[in-house]
DNA sequence: GCATTATTTTCAGTGCTCGAAAAAAGGAAT
DNA sequence: ATTCCTTTTTTCGAGCACTGAAAATAATGC
């Protein structure tokens, strides 16, 4: 675990200390970014030069000279052209591939439709390889450089990270995605899990939220929850949790994933319509369940409807007793809701709020705070956009000078 | 997060991979140190006369020449003199008071049961410093050198670990007890969780458990759980969970904590004692339980009679559904059970396996194994032992060189 | 007593950071 | 147009840590 330090790791270190400062704080002189790495600026200068000479970083093309004295200062920047990465979002309802730049910046963007056909047609991982190549037909120079590919998913890894041993969205089930994707294109290739990056991208969009544990819960066609923890980086793979499956109530409803009282299967859209509608215990959880009927339930609620209003109480109940049993594990400071369910919050708050409320940890601790954010997707792409380029700096920190490229004086 | 490196944090991680090394795989020769660190012989050299200098570290005095023909290896060990520390264990039971040496060798042990008038006289703060003053009077040459002192507590702690904002033990419930600790002793003192430690130790007695992410689970007259997380140090706060407060069944059995519905209402000792003798939900937990009534019970199952089976069975199916949703949010790859109710393990042990078993994360990936050892104790002290000795070598990375000790060369 | 062998220290070389001084690059003033 | 001023950036020398190789050390064996 602890292993020896010397010179080189201290450049590595300092690389590193370098390139994340300018990630989160965007370009800035060289003098800015000796204050604010801490670093002297003749060090500056050293990893300064030598990142530029491997033209990982270049010298801003506008200088701003705002009327100041003395001798104007350049800003340093990503050289946004020496690489790019693609990060692929499947869901249920749609596979979207992105196009990145190492600046960050969206290159290209493709979407298309989950569709019956597209799973009988081909592999998972062949459709992502195809998407793949639609991206690099259109941007053939970008693809050159092309560095690393993400992949966010629901449903459990296997340990080395390479496929999903299970999915609840069938046809993913056991596929290995990894392997097929990096040998189509050469690069490093990863698989995350989106309840992980909803966390990870929640802590971005709302710096506010500071430093505290964040569990992100991510209320649709499934129940997920992430927490992203301070400190660490997005590299950690704690976090990553199958919350929708935690047992709500011992031979409970029954829930898609072939258990019996899982969150899901009384939050889930399809879930609330089941207790809804009084779906018989032997009818099987349908696969999918058509949005508009379960935004008609929300209506139907909304309007009084006691049924309706009765499963969004069972709802925000198994939610509310699964995040009071979060509690006593790993206690996060807020709580993010988001996804579809999210617009149906305000049914299932009370239950969520009192269960929340009367558990030990929360009495005395004062229990966490709650918001809404009702769209999932921007989150979870923030998440996995930082992240991604975080592992992208993060090659560059061990690449160290005397690699045979050019160092510019 | 991230900070500058330099030629003194290289130093300092490289003392600090020499005394975990020392720390881990005990005494042993330069040579050896050099090979099992990574570290070139003249850097071991540098570091090893450093340490000496500073009377960290000495030459062993016996040198154990077996006939070999070369020079003989001088096995460099901790210098056991230079500090000391103070281990203190409080349960419903005992305050148990230790006297270690840096080398972790015990030098005296105090121990005292907890009375009802015990808590009556004074505070739990006093009571301690009471206790380590008597340490001190018996062994003053070596509580001149002491460094720290680390309490095992029970409950929940306040944010900066400074005391517990809620204990089981009904008189340390809002107690500060490091401040007066600190200010009668004038040195550094930690509090940690019990549970977690549990974990810790058992990590060090089982070797062979490897670098799982290890639970242990102690069930007695509370039910608590703690985590030990491969690759982190002892430092790592994450791991102490309220587990027995996690809610088994909502609207379930009165728990102690004044909730309803815990593991612990089920599973403690005056939880299965209630069930099995169908206590009236009216009448509160009884703050104590005699082990002897507990003992009896499980004398009475083991014996065949159906309502201590009965009561065993619901407590097996509380613990079991506990860790199966603990499953869902941090999956350990090992169980340990301890304690007085461990005895009662093969009672328990279907309901746990099978709600273990039946849980999507364990289906997919396989259920964790499962040991029990009986003894809660030595877990415990071996935890603590190791994790302050640990914390004592942390203070010695950073004392580099430089300090005013005259340097031997 | 001298050769042999294994351990430990010393030495020269290299890389990194740092503080101070020098160089660079404009604007302002004469 | 030239010189002064101001601020940024680079260069230089010192100090420290690590490494590999060579030297010193401390026994054993003949």
């Amino acid at each position: 675990m602890r292993s020896v330090a010397d010179a080189d790791s201290v450049r590595r270190q300092n690389r590193g200390l370098v390139l994340s400062t300018l990630r989160r704080l965007g370009p800035m002189s060289r003098t800015q970014l000796a204050s604010a790495t801490g670093l002297s600026h003749a060090s500056i200068s050293a990893i300064g030069g030598e990142l530029i000479g491997q033209a990982i970083l270049i010298d801003g093309d506008a200088p701003p000279a705002a009327g100041l004295r003395g001798r104007p200062a350049v800003e340093v920047r990503f050289n946004r052209h020496i690489c790019h990465a693609v990060i692929v979002e499947i869901d249920v309802n749609r596979v979207r591939s992105t196009l990145i730049d190492y600046a960050g910046t969206l290159v290209d963007r493709t979407e298309i439709p989950v569709t019956p056909e597209l799973f009988a047609a081909a592999r998972p991982g062949a459709i992502i390889v195809e998407r793949i190549r639609q991206l690099e037909q259109r941007n053939p120079d970008e693809m050159k450089t092309l560095k690393i590919i993400a992949i966010s998913v629901q449903g459990i890894l296997d340990r080395a990270g390479d496929g999903l041993k299970w999915s609840p969205i069938n046809h993913m089930s056991g596929e290995s995605l990894v392997t097929p994707i990096r040998e189509a294109f050469g690069v490093a290739t990863t698989l995350h899990k989106r309840g992980r990056l909803l966390a990870d991208g929640a802590r971005l969009l709302y710096p506010e939220l500071g430093d505290q544990p964040i569990a992100a819960v991510f209320i649709g066609s499934t129940v997920a929850m992430g927490m992203s923890m301070p400190g660490r980086g997005a590299a950690s793979d704690s976090g990553a949790t199958e919350f929708g499956h935690m047992n709500h109530l011992p031979d409970g409803a029954r829930c898609r994933c072939g258990q019996r009282g899982c969150i899901e299967a009384y939050a889930a859209d399809y879930g609330v319509l089941r207790s809804a509608y009084g779906v018989p215990d032997q009818v099987p959880p349908a696969a999918t369940v058509p949005a508009a009927a379960y935004q008609e339930l929300v209506h139907l609620a909304q309007t009084g409807r006691r049924n309706a209003i009765h499963a969004f109480n069972l709802a925000g109940r198994a939610i509310g007793f699964g995040l009071s049993r979060l509690m006593t594990i790993s206690p996060p400071g807020h709580i993010l809701i988001t996804g579809p369910g999210a617009g149906a919050f305000e049914l299932m708050r009370a239950e969520i709020e009192s269960a929340l409320r009367d558990c030990l940890v929360s009495r005395v601790n004062g229990p966490p705070t709650i918001t809404v954010h009702h769209d999932e997707r921007e989150p979870i792409f923030q998440g996995m956009l930082m992240g991604t380029l975080d592992a992208l700096d993060r090659t560059y920190f061990a690449t160290v000078s005397d690699n045979g490229i050019a160092r510019v004086r």
